[in-house]
DNA sequence: ATGCCGTGGAAACCACGA
């Protein structure tokens, strides 16, 4: 079984990378941030003749998550992520496929640091922690996938010392990651590649894409259950090469049956 | 050192992204 993520950067906008991507890689769940679409603007139907079952939670102009499957169904388990009733933005989703709990995430960007951003992020960092550890507590199979905007290590990082002080990799950002590890959750890709460089983000402009200046800011968390099923994971690089693409690849998952 | 590109939405610019 194939699990997949993907920040899209705008669905409508890169509707056709996303058909094409899906239909050249045929994931059976996939998990998608940054929607930028209102909810009833979701491509609900050309995702659907492509055999896809969703649940999004749209947000206009910013934000928004979804969660499809391939020929499955899908329960939704929550559309927010506990902590704060004030929390407008919809940057979490979770469903049950199968027996298994997805929980797709786009964790706030938080730059500029230090600033109200940057505590928002460390605040939607704990509210996860605080989920994310009762999620384990139930020893269910669990996935936390999607956008965390966290590089774990300096080997997730092009040149570290050129984003020390970005709240994409300030100490407190790298700290709150930690803390969430230590639950006990897999890295997946970190986990089968210990020590190569792998990014899943390249800035649109300086060529960045063309120099490999990329970070690694999508994950794949896996609870001791599902990474016990974990064959292989990878980035679909090529895709980040397409016209009219995002700024993120996307990035997948194998498990066995 | 830098939003240089790109999106969505409102209004021919702005907020936001990493």
């Amino acid at each position: 079984m194939r699990i997949a993520t993907y920040n899209v950067n705008g669905v409508n906008g890169r509707l056709p990378v996303l058909l094409r991507w899906l239909q050249e890689t045929t994931p059976d769940i996939v998990c998608l941030q940054e929607l930028k679409a209102p909810q009833e603007k979701f491509p609900e139907q050309a995702i659907a003749e492509l055999g896809y079952n969703a649940l999004w939670h749209g947000q206009k102009s910013w934000n928004g998550v979804a969660i499809l499957t391939k020929d499955a169904d899908i329960t939704e388990i929550r559309k927010v992520l506990p902590g704060d009733t004030e929390d407008t933005h919809s940057r979490y989703i979770e469903a049950e496929v199968n027996g298994l709990i997805i929980g797709c995430l786009y964790l706030p960007n938080g730059n500029p640091a230090p600033g109200p951003k940057f505590d928002y992020k460390l605040k939607w960092f704990e509210r996860l922690q605080v989920h994310a550890a009762e999620l384990m507590e139930s020893k269910k199979p669990v996935i936390l996938t999607g956008d965390y905007n966290v590089m774990p290590t300096e080997l997730d990082v092009y040149k570290p010392e050129k984003w020390v002080n970005d709240a994409l990799f300030r100490p407190e950002t790298r700290d709150a990651f930690q803390k969430l590890m230590s639950q006990g959750w897999t890295d997946a890709i970190r986990t089968l590649y210990p020590d190569e460089k792998i990014y899943t983000f390249w800035d649109y402009f300086r060529n960045a894409y063309g120099r490999d200046a990329g970070l690694r800011i999508d994950h794949f968390l896996l609870s001791p259950k599902v990474a016990k099923k974990l064959t292989a994971a990878g980035v679909d690089k090529h895709v980040r090469g397409w016209e009219k693409t995002s700024d993120h690849a996307p990035v997948w998952i194998e498990l066995k049956d």
